[in-house]
RNA sequence: GCUCCCGUAGUUCAACGGAUAGAAUUUUGGCUUCCGAAGCCAAAGGUGCGGGUUCAAUUCCCGCCGGGAGUACCA
């Protein structure tokens, strides 16, 4: 049980006592300030006045009710302070059973199983096999790394799937420009084929702009592939693959692996956009347009106010408003299929893939793809929540498939379709210099990356300047991918995910401070202080230990470790639940700024007693584990050395 | 036009409606006979503007000002 609930719980019980009141709610959170305690809650102010009482006396009177509840175990002081916070101060006891409890569970200390085994589906990184992937797809995956890690910590089953979109406008631009046109790059010039791939698309993308022919060209080949022509498919899927492949790579030297990639061209000829057709031609808020700029395309309503009570100039807006996922051609548009595709993730198909099995030797994991000939594999379908991890900028599109769920009547999947979204990633006008790209006049210190005009910083490219960075600056060493992984990873979930943010290479170069290899480095610390000392850990001595520590006086930068090291727990759930990494790292920087200054001023192997000594080796083994946990989580390795 | 998001130190970011608005970076000054200086300690520097709601507003509401995005038979 979580201290916050044993708070809120005692206090239920002495409004209940006192006053005879039920309160619903009671406010605990961390005071910013340590010397306000360790927990506080606001409950005497918020409901002062349903007593007409002075909020401190009211606090004085519960305090009363507190000091008396046997409470004695959890904290060594209760008090009210300010205008009226109730103040808990955690007894030493308690902090040292949790450093025991972190000890004895290990790898798993923080874990829980609120999940009980619910399936995830879990959808992330998605780049169009039609370029490298780029910075942006990098925040995306490594949030969703996240989120996989938080997720399966805290007891859901989470299994990860990789969308790609191989027959849409973006793929086809790329065939025109590979297969039809001579642009006068040469493959062998580029490290990977990806990278090659984003030269061609980004020229072909603006000779498509200013040349009618061309753009005719690009319809022809997108009403073939719709309709699955054999040459042109064929080409097709092997350009996809091929880029795939490449993009894979690219997650993979970053530790990222997937369970299951999922083909738009599967999707299509499994025929479950036909089948989803059909039940949305039935619903009353999906409708053929007969008038307006939609005229002919089939269109899902967006918002709930009829058109009937509308006059006709409004009723022609709503027709814009709604989302339109049929074209006037037949050919569904991507938010079309997107329903097909999560109708099928929630198993409300009656249809199920293919799977074949890839051979991959990067992956951490058994990684599968659809396929229309292959083995059946029940785990993928008839998830019980799904997670996208999309860009804020499809906001609507992914708005449009939830709100058509609850049209069919599936609310609950509905509901439990989480778009988790991201800010958009920016380059710093620092940055694109260095790159070699042109400022644009309205300089705002920062320029949008585009595939089309081929803007942007390849992960590839980034991955190998921190690796040249740590390079000139500590010389090769063997751990120096992990770090480098932990340069890369740390920088991207740090912030809020919903900010955008300003990506800018001298910084993220950036070892010092709040980043990953701070963390690690502290964990090296600890690692190196506990080989040194032979610490071994085994349960029986540490129960004899810790009685010792009991009667031992701790300093205050140990009580200060002490009092980080306990909410690891609390960080992990919120963190989920919010889908915030952030918070995450916010808390491993905590910890090792606290432990770090803990070092700095107190002796560890030195220490004035035995006893000492054995308290912060305890300490130093606590610390190490939950980083090591912490950076599990966000996708880095805890190294030994760097 | 409509909808959404964002405006916080020079810069990049924090702050469930809470008590003295925190970090990093930059700059300046200190700390190695001793456990890893990728470290520690210290100084300096801030809520776009105007109203409202309440015990309490960076946070919620309204109006401005400034920035971004969506609303495309693109994805």
């Amino acid at each position: 049980m979580f201290i916050d609930e044993v708070i809120s719980d005692n206090i239920k019980k002495a409004f209940n006592d006192l006053y005879g009141r039920n309160l619903s709610q009671v406010g605990v959170e961390h005071p910013q300030n340590p010397l306000w305690g360790d927990y506080s809650t606001n409950v005497a102010l918020v409901t002062a006045k349903n007593f007409d009482k002075q909020p401190f006396t009211l606090a004085k009177e519960v305090l009363l009710w507190l000091q008396n509840a046997d409470l004695q175990d959890y904290f060594e002081d209760i008090s009210v302070a300010g205008p009226g916070f109730i103040n808990f101060t955690l007894s030493n006891n308690y902090l040292l059973s949790q450093l025991l409890l972190v000890l004895k569970e290990a790898q798993d200390f923080g874990a829980g199983n609120i999940g009980s085994g619910k399936k995830i589906a879990l959808e992330h990184s998605n780049v169009n096999p039609n370029k490298a992937a780029h910075i942006g797809h990098l925040r995306n995956a490594v949030i969703g790394q996240f989120l996989e890690r938080a997720y399966e910590f805290v007891g859901y089953d989470v299994k990860v799937q990789y969308y790609s979109n191989d027959l849409g406008v973006q793929v086809s631009t790329l065939l025109l420009g590979m297969e039809e046109l001579n642009l006068g790059f040469d493959s062998a010039q580029y490290k990977k084929f990806d990278h090659y791939a984003w030269d061609i698309y980004a020229k072909i993308s603006q000779m498509i702009d200013n040349d009618t022919h061309l753009k005719k060209k690009l319809a022809d080949l997108i009403v073939k592939l719709d309709n699955r022509d054999n040459e042109i498919s064929q080409k097709q899927s092997e350009l996809s693959k091929k880029i795939l492949k490449d993009n894979l790579a690219t997650f993979s030297s970053l530790g990222i692996d997937y369970d299951l990639i999922v083909y738009e061209s599967s999707i299509k000829d499994m025929l479950m956009w036909e089948e989803t057709f059909e039940i949305l031609k039935k619903n009353e808020r999906v409708y053929l347009a007969t008038e307006g700029d939609s005229k002919g395309c089939w269109l899902v309503k967006m918002s709930d106010s009829s058109r009937a009570t509308l006059n006709s100039e409004e009723s022609v807006n709503r027709i814009e408003e709604d989302k339109i996922i049929v074209r006037s051609n037949g050919v569904p548009t991507y938010t079309g299929k997107d329903i097909a595709y999560h109708m099928w993730k929630f198993g409300l198909l009656n249809k199920d893939f293919k799977y074949n099995k890839v051979i991959s030797t990067s992956q951490g994991k058994d990684l599968y793809e659809t396929v229309v000939v292959g083995y059946d594999k029940k785990d993928f379908s008839a998830s019980d929540i799904v997670m996208d991890v999309i860009d804020v900028k499809q906001t609507y599109a992914i708005d449009a498939v939830k709100k058509t769920l609850g049209y069919l009547g599936y609310k609950e999947q509905s509901c439990n379709l989480i778009h988790i979204n991201y800010g958009h990633v920016y380059l710093s006008n620092n940055t694109a210099v260095k790159l070699g790209y042109s400022l644009e006049e309205d300089d705002r210190g920062q320029i949008a990356m585009s595939g089309r005009k081929g803007v942007g910083v390849k992960i590839d490219d980034f991955i190998e300047m921190v690796e040249e960075s740590l390079k000139s600056r500590f010389g090769d060493f063997p751990n120096i991918k992990d770090v480098r992984n932990a340069v890369i990873k740390f920088d991207m979930l740090r912030y809020d995910t919903f900010q955008d943010i300003v990506f800018d290479v001298d910084d993220a170069l950036s070892v010092k401070g709040f980043t990953g290899p701070y963390i690690q480095y502290t964990h090296a610390r600890t690692n190196s202080l506990l080989e040194k000392a032979r610490y071994i850990i085994d349960d029986e001595s540490l129960d004899y230990a810790v009685k010792r520590f009991k009667k031992l006086e701790i300093n205050s930068s140990a009580q200060d470790v002490l009092k980080v090291v306990y909410k690891f727990p609390e960080v992990v759930m919120q963190s989920a639940k919010q889908y915030a990494p952030n918070l995450m790292c916010v808390y491993l920087y905590d910890l090792c700024q606290k432990f770090n200054s803990f070092y700095n001023d107190s002796p560890i192997l030195n220490a004035e007693t035995p006893d000492i000594k054995d308290f912060r080796l305890f300490l130093t083994a606590s610390v190490k584990q939950v980083i090591k946990n912490g950076l599990y989580l966000l996708g880095v390795n805890a190294v030994d050395r760097m």
